[in-house]
DNA sequence: ACCGATAGTTAGGGTATCCTAATTCAGAGC
DNA sequence: GCTCTGAATTAGGATACCCTAACTATCGGT
């Protein structure tokens, strides 16, 4: 329950979000998500370890304790929650909130993070459409399957784009290809080709590994 | 224009709001207001003349240069832009907000900076009757003279409240004693004893203390 | 059973920030 | 004019990060 630094905070963070991948979280992996180096990444979980945060002994890869769990969510939420601020309040648009998010999600406390969540309607998504955890630390993930996957003629609602800043946003918004808007691939070319797809209407041909960063809710 | 660290921003605002006060400002003084030792404010300072944000010559005490400066009315206009944002978005009571301003002021960018004041309609003053400065780093503050001072009979409108934080702005809230109300000295007691004043049709016995922390438009 | 690739850790540094203790400097009182 | 006191700096040390380079350990393929 002591007050962490923002480093630790982000070691916390990632941890969460990439520990509930398939295979075990390693120390490359975690390194390579946070632009440090290998060592930092074993000093620090010396640290997190020595803390209480992460698991000493257990299942292989590195994971989090029940209290590090907590934070971790925690830090999830209130990067999401600012998203949404970010998004429905201040009106910035959804491929800059990220990276401003990722600053404020340190230093919001409990009591501004609750009415915060209150005043925004207890939004149940970022503006990316990935799932806010509960006060709790629950998080009720939904099944989703990246449209690259799709069959021809397959279609199904978008889930979340699992891309946080950038151009890829600027443009998937341009298409219209947000979370909770209808899609149905139409025709996949052979050879790796694009995927057409229709959305509102109008019909658009996606790369695979664009597609493949579109979940969507089968 | 290079990005700063927490601690160099919160070195720059409390010079930044020091410095303009009567006597010049002093390690000491930093040290104090900044809650370290003196030695640690002698070394940042030697880093924020490398940086070229304090002076190196020039007058008697502890003065900022143009960049600095300019940093420095940023992050006490980020400050007091949250503290509004916080009580008028987020109801939090105003007493509470300081603390959590001190930590949103180094994560707003200036696009969420500018964004935020728009949609909080531009406001001149923070909760407790601070103007904002400018985008431009201007900061016209009001002619105000401590309740302290007034002689009896003498009235005014309340400027602002010279604390921050806890208790007492607690007190004065309950009491209505908010910036941009009339207040009235009703009389004066002998020795040092307390002020009686009428505010909103009520009368109230204050302490020179509390009289003193409180500054008035006469 | 060995050998090389890869992951992970140890060793050795660097910077920013803080501290206490010791020293220097400068002004106030006699 | 000199001394004493308080302000400021220097000296020396700690911690949390980060890095590169070097070492260890482990695992898959033959």
């Amino acid at each position: 329950m002591n007050k962490r630094t923002q480093s630790t905070e982000e070691y916390l963070e990632a941890i969460f979000k990439l520990q509930r991948g398939d295979a075990p979280l390693t120390v490359k992996h975690l390194a390579d998500d946070l632009g440090v180096s290998p060592p930092s990444v074993s000093e620090m979980l010396g640290r997190l370890r020595a803390a209480g945060l992460v698991a000493t002994h257990g299942e292989p890869g590195i994971t989090l304790t029940h209290e590090g769990e907590n934070e971790g969510a925690a830090l999830v939420r209130r990067h999401r929650l600012s998203e949404r601020f970010l998004v429905d309040y201040l009106d910035m648009p959804w491929d800059a909130v990220h990276d401003e998010a990722c600053k404020l999600e340190h230093v919001l406390s409990p009591e501004v993070e609750a009415r915060l969540a209150k005043q925004l309607g207890d939004p149940r998504t970022c503006p990316h459409g990935h799932v806010i955890p509960g006060e709790d630390g629950t998080l009720a993930e939904d099944e989703l399957r990246p449209l690259a996957e799709f069959l021809a003629g397959e279609e199904g609602v978008i889930g979340c784009i699992a891309e946080e800043d950038g151009e890829l946003l600027r443009y998937l918004g341009s298409l219209g290809l947000l979370p909770d808007t209808p899609v149905q691939v139409e025709s996949i070319a052979p050879f790796g080709g694009p995927l057409l797809v229709r959305v509102a209407g109008s019909q658009y041909a996606l790369g695979r590994e664009v597609a493949g960063k579109i979940l969507v809710r089968a």
